[in-house]
Order: C-alpha cells, then sequence, then structure tokens
RNA sequence: GCGGAAUUGGUGAAGUGGUUAACACACCGGAUUGUGGCUCCGGCAUGCGUGGGUUCGACCCCCACAUUUCGCC
C-alpha cells in the first residue's frame, strides 16, 4: 500500500518536497516515473530500472488487457510477480490509448467503443471495468477512467467532456474496492482555467487518493497552454495528496511541472528517443546518430553515474544503435531514465535549499545555450 | 584474335530524343511528452564509361576508344 507523506513546500514557489512509503521502502518526491507499458520497461530488466533509483514504475491497462489479459496476471499472482517488480506499479486507466491508438472509436456515456488493432475484436471499456482490470491487475495507483481530448478541441466540447468524465470518476469509485490500491481522479480541461478549476474541484469533492493532470502535452500542444494547465490544476488540490502531470515529460517540462506544484511524473521519451539514438545530458539532448560520433571514445557523460556511462563510449553506443543492436538501445535507455531520475534528485536538492528558481535558470542555461556545447 | 552483350550516384537499379534523371538500400540531418521497439519528415547524380559526331535539342541515335562479361578459335 502506497502512502504520502508532503514535507515541505518551496519558499518561492509552489513545489514541494515529499516522501512515498511503499512496503518498508521510502521514495522521495517529486520523481520521474518511467513507463512500462507491456510490463516492461522495454529492453530493461527490473535489476537495471532499480539500478536507475526510479522508485514507480507505469504498466498499461490497455495492453495488458488485450494481451495478455488481465486474467492471467491476476493468475499469475498480479503484475508484481508476473513482472519480477517489487517497487510500486501505477497503472494507467486506458483513456489516453482510447484517444491515441484506437481507431475508429465511438464515445458514448456508457463507455468507450472500438477496435483492438491486433485482430479487429469489438471491444467496450467503461469506467468500472477499467478499475476492474487495474485492480486484477493487482496496480498499486490506479487511475479513473477519464476522457483524453486532443488540444485543439473546442471550449464547448472540452467542458462536455470534462463533466462526463467526472461523471465517470465517480463510477470508477463506486465499484472501487481500495484495498491495497490508491485511486487518482484525473483533471482535465484544456488551458481553461474556469475548465481546469471545476474539474478539480470535483474530483476533490469525491476525495480521491491523489489527482493526476491529464490531457497535456496532447497534439503539438504549446508549452505556455501546458504550464498554464499545470497551475489551473494545482490551484485547486489540496496539500497533503499526490499530483501526477501525465505523459511528461521532457527536462524542461519536469522542471516547470515542479515548481507549478507536481510531485509526479512519467514519460515514454528516455526510452523511445534511447530506441532512436538519442541521449539526454545536462548541455542537452544528442543524437548518437550523428558521424561525429565515431571516434567519440567518451562517455555519454563525464559526470554521470549509470552502467552505460561507468563502462562505454558514445563511439561504441553509435555503433550498436547504427547495427541496431538492441544492447544499444538498452544502454541508451538505462542512461535516459538515470538522467531524468537524477535531475529530479537535484531538483529535490534545490526545494530543500528554497533555490528552485535559481536553478531552473541556470538549467535553461546549460540545457539550451549552444555555446556550452 | 573473332563475334555478342553491357557500362546511369556509395550500392542495386528505372528511364525517355525535349522543362527539375524514378525508386530502394546505404549515408547525412531532423522529429518523437499517460509507447504500435522494424516509426515519421527532410537531404543526397550540374550529371548517365571516355572522346568525337548527328540534331533546334541526346543518358537515350551514329563512330572510335577503354573497361567488364559471355561464346568461339
Amino acid at each position: 500500500m502506497v502512502t504520502f507523506e508532503l514535507q515541505k513546500t518551496e519558499k518561492n514557489t509552489k513545489a514541494r518536497l515529499g516522501k512515498i512509503f511503499y512496503n518498508g521502502q521510502v521514495y522521495e518526491t517529486p520523481m520521474f516515473m518511467p513507463v512500462g507499458t507491456q510490463a516492461t520497461v522495454k529492453t530493461l530488466s527490473p535489476e537495471e530500472v532499480k539500478e536507475t533509483k526510479a522508485g514507480i514504475i507505469l504498466a498499461n491497462t490497455y495492453h495488458l488487457w488485450l494481451r495478455p489479459g488481465d486474467e492471467i496476471v491476476a493468475l499469475a499472482g498480479g503484475l508484481h510477480k508476473f513482472m519480477n517488480y517489487d517497487g510500486p506499479i501505477l497503472t494507467d486507466s486506458g483513456g489516453f490509448q482510447v484517444f491515441s491508438l484506437a481507431n475508429p472509436k465511438d464515445i458514448t456515456e456508457e463507455g468507450v467503443h472500438f477496435k483492438n488493432q491486433y485482430n479487429g475484436d469489438s471491444l467496450f471499456l467503461t469506467p468500472e471495468k477499467s478499475i476492474q482490470i487495474q485492480e486484477n491487475l493487482g496496480s498499486d495507483i490506479i487511475m479513473s477512467f477519464d476522457e483524453c481530448p486532443p488540444a485543439s478541441a473546442s471550449y464547448e466540447y472540452l467542458k462536455q467532456s470534462v463533466e462526463r468524465t467526472l461523471r465517470w470518476a465517480k463510477r470508477g469509485k463506486d465499484v472501487f474496492k481500495g484495498k491495497d490500491a490508491l485511486l487518482f481522479g484525473i483533471v482535465q480541461g484544456g488551458a481553461y482555467k474556469d475548465l481546469r478549476k471545476m474539474s478539480a474541484q470535483e474530483l476533490v469533492k469525491m476525495n480521491f487518493d491523489g489527482y493526476s493532470i491529464g490531457g497535456v502535452a496532447n497534439d503539438h500542444e504549446s508549452k505556455e497552454d501546458m504550464y498554464k494547465a499545470f497551475d489551473y490544476s494545482t490551484d485547486y488540490l489540496p496539500e497533503d495528496k499526490l499530483r501526477y502531470a501525465m505523459g511528461i515529460g521532457e527536462p524542461i517540462d519536469l522542471v516547470e511541472g515542479v515548481i507549478r506544484g507536481i510531485d509526479l511524473f512519467d514519460c515514454v521519451s528516455p526510452t523511445r528517443l534511447a530506441r532512436h539514438g538519442h541521449a539526454l545530458t545536462k548541455y542537452g539532448k544528442i543524437n548518437l546518430k550523428n558521424a561525429k560520433y565515431k571516434t567519440d571514445f567518451t562517455p555519454i557523460s563525464e559526470d554521470c553515474d549509470c552502467y552505460a556511462c561507468k563502462h562505454y563510449t558514445k563511439a561504441y553506443i553509435k555503433h550498436l544503435i547504427n547495427a541496431e543492436e538492441t544492447f544499444g538501445a538498452r544502454l541508451l535507455s538505462i542512461h535516459n531514465i538515470r538522467y531524468l531520475v537524477h535531475l529530479m534528485e537535484e531538483i529535490r536538492e534545490a526545494i530543500k535549499n528554497d533555490t528552485i528558481l535559481e536553478f531552473r535558470e541556470q538549467f535553461i542555461k546549460d540545457y539550451y545555450d549552444k555555446d556550452n556545447k
């Protein structure tokens, strides 16, 4: 069972420091969570995930429901046993996949009809069903089933969607057993203050165990709008509950999110970028496919303590990526996850010292200033 | 030695007497935010073996040479 304790709020911003307790384990927030959609963080073993000092990992309702099926995972004794991971596991509700993957789809008050993209079967996902699947999976942090509209949706559509998502949240909460897991409500409303506020306040009335901020970074949403969505949401959320920005993100977005009162982030980017040959560094993202790394026999980052940086050079990893060897993707995934986890360590230190704004300034200078490279 | 065939970018190659030489791979860049790991978007032959000729115009027609290859002696 996951519990959360708020430690402090930074002097100049909404940035928060907290602790998550889980089966004798302790994790600090703000925290970055790697994504393991299909009950595996792609290319990594659980031991390698742990070595990056990541705590919570994500798994996905939609994918595991379709394959291998939540009943099978339940038979295996739950996700933790099935995938051999003893840290906390958070599951997404399937709401985002309905938005991003399932086509065609038909969204009704009752739930969402869509086709199984693998075999064409007709599927019907409801708020109740989503919770039930997540409980079968043995998730520690369960998400409400939400509609995730594109950022370009009209105000009118967003308003209706937010209201429906609230009704879905209520339906999910009503069937949630609440034994060993937390249930989060998901704040929607695009970049509109009144919608985010309404969404947050109504969810808070239902008293969820934590609150997610959804519908961000979708559909080429601007960073400005995303940051507004953070502010307009966290302003109306209780201090003593976790706030989670779903699907975020880029290093700068983690910094900006923390400043706006977010505790948890997840993103596919470290592992996806890795598979495509990119490495995150203090001085920006680098593309190891670039010819200039052919003879670069230095680590990705001199001061990184990850397995990849301790033992391998850019030239070697570049070779692996070029040769399409999975070990290359694995080394880069280890590095990129470690980079983001370490970034959060630095962020927490800055919150302790009440210097998060100075930290942001220096971070932007290092990450984006081309003269540093 | 004689006869035939071929010669297009790093590679495999398409191509028509008439504006910017198709496509693929490789290569060089870029993208990627609640993950379809083999994804997406760009760039990449001022030149079609070499030298002449025909033509208003030739990668495409003609001649010579070079190289490769096949067959025969």
